[in-house]
DNA sequence: ACTATTTCCTGGATGC
DNA sequence: TGCATCCAGGAAATAG
């Protein structure tokens, strides 16, 4: 399940291989998909558009986009509200993996897997290519003027916070502090594996109210919370099962797991059974020696 | 104004 | 073996 180390590698794959490339056209599937903008607008948009950058906010990719967009030299007043804000000169495209979205670029005689959702024709003649299953996922796109800053998700960049930000994000919430870790209008990008994996580091329990946090607990988990992140990056990701890598392989090699996914078995630093709780409808992992 | 819970969805694992 | 049930979880929607 992709969280913010697996986006930034999958991120990094795309910037290698479609950054500069055009979109010529794009196929959406016909069934019921996981939009948040309409087929009609996503595909005027990215229609005839070049991808000038790949980068990462939070959990979202985000292509930036520019160029005329296939109805950007339409004239008159019989232009459609979709035609007018897709010829708009600056544009991105949005793209949230949820639970098990993958994006392939692909041979266009490659096989279209079961639950592709939407292929972009390249100019360079390959195929960028989005599948989910499950649908949790979530593509739109977002149209500004250029001088406007872009799409932005809410919340800080866990990597980017200083200790000040990130004590002052978590200082006065009566939530669990798992709870306020997964809210991405705070901290964006870290998801139910990251933060189970930060709170053992830090020696926190979940359940515990952010507010209750000394000050020190605090610059811990910040330490923490980054440091997991930068661990899984640097392996290029974790990830259980549904990942499949923009050159077509499956999976990445997997950071370690500390406490997530090993209900009963033994703290790696006490032994102690870890325990497994319910929390804001998520499973939550920790060590009840180790975190207090 | 906040916080907590429910909902969406499919495939893989589990149980009888 | 086969079918039903459960479970995974990001974030929007809804409830409290």
């Amino acid at each position: 399940m992709p969280e913010l180390p697996e986006v930034e590698t999958i991120v990094q794959g795309l910037k290698k291989h479609v950054a500069g490339d055009a979109i010529e056209s794009v196929w959406i599937g016909s069934k019921k998909q996981p939009l948040k903008s309409p087929a009609a607008i996503i595909a005027a948009t990215l229609e005839g558009r070049r991808i000038v950058r790949v980068h990462r906010a939070g959990k979202h990719i985000v292509f930036d986009l520019v160029g005329e967009s296939r109805t950007g030299g339409a004239k008159g007043a019989t232009r459609s509200k979709a035609q007018r804000s897709a010829s708009s000169d600056t544009a991105q495209w949005i793209v949230h993996l949820g639970m098990t979205g993958h994006m392939t670029v692909s041979d266009p005689a490659a096989e279209i897997a079961k639950h592709t959702h939407l292929i972009a024709k390249l100019a360079s003649g390959r195929e960028l290519r989005f599948i989910d299953p499950r649908m949790f996922g979530k593509l739109s796109v977002h149209l500004h003027a250029r001088d406007a800053g872009g799409f932005d998700p809410g919340g800080i960049e866990p990597l980017e916070a200083t200790e000040e930000q990130f004590i002052a994000l978590f200082r006065r919430r009566k939530t669990p502090i798992k709870s306020a870790l997964l809210n991405q209008k705070l901290l964006r990008g870290v998801g139910n594996i990251y933060a189970d994996e930060s709170l053992f580091r830090a020696g926190i329990r979940p359940r515990r109210k952010a507010a209750s946090l000394t000050r020190t607990q605090l610059v811990k988990l910040h330490r923490a919370v980054q440091e997991v992140l930068r661990e899984a990056i640097a392996l290029g990701g974790s990830s259980i099962s549904d990942y499949v890598g923009v050159d077509g392989e499956e999976g990445f090699f997997q950071l370690r797991h500390r406490v997530y996914g090993r209900e009963g078995e033994p703290c790696l630093a006490c032994q102690a059974p870890i325990r497994r709780i319910v929390l804001a409808g998520r499973s939550s992992h920790y060590c009840a020696k180790c975190q207090k």
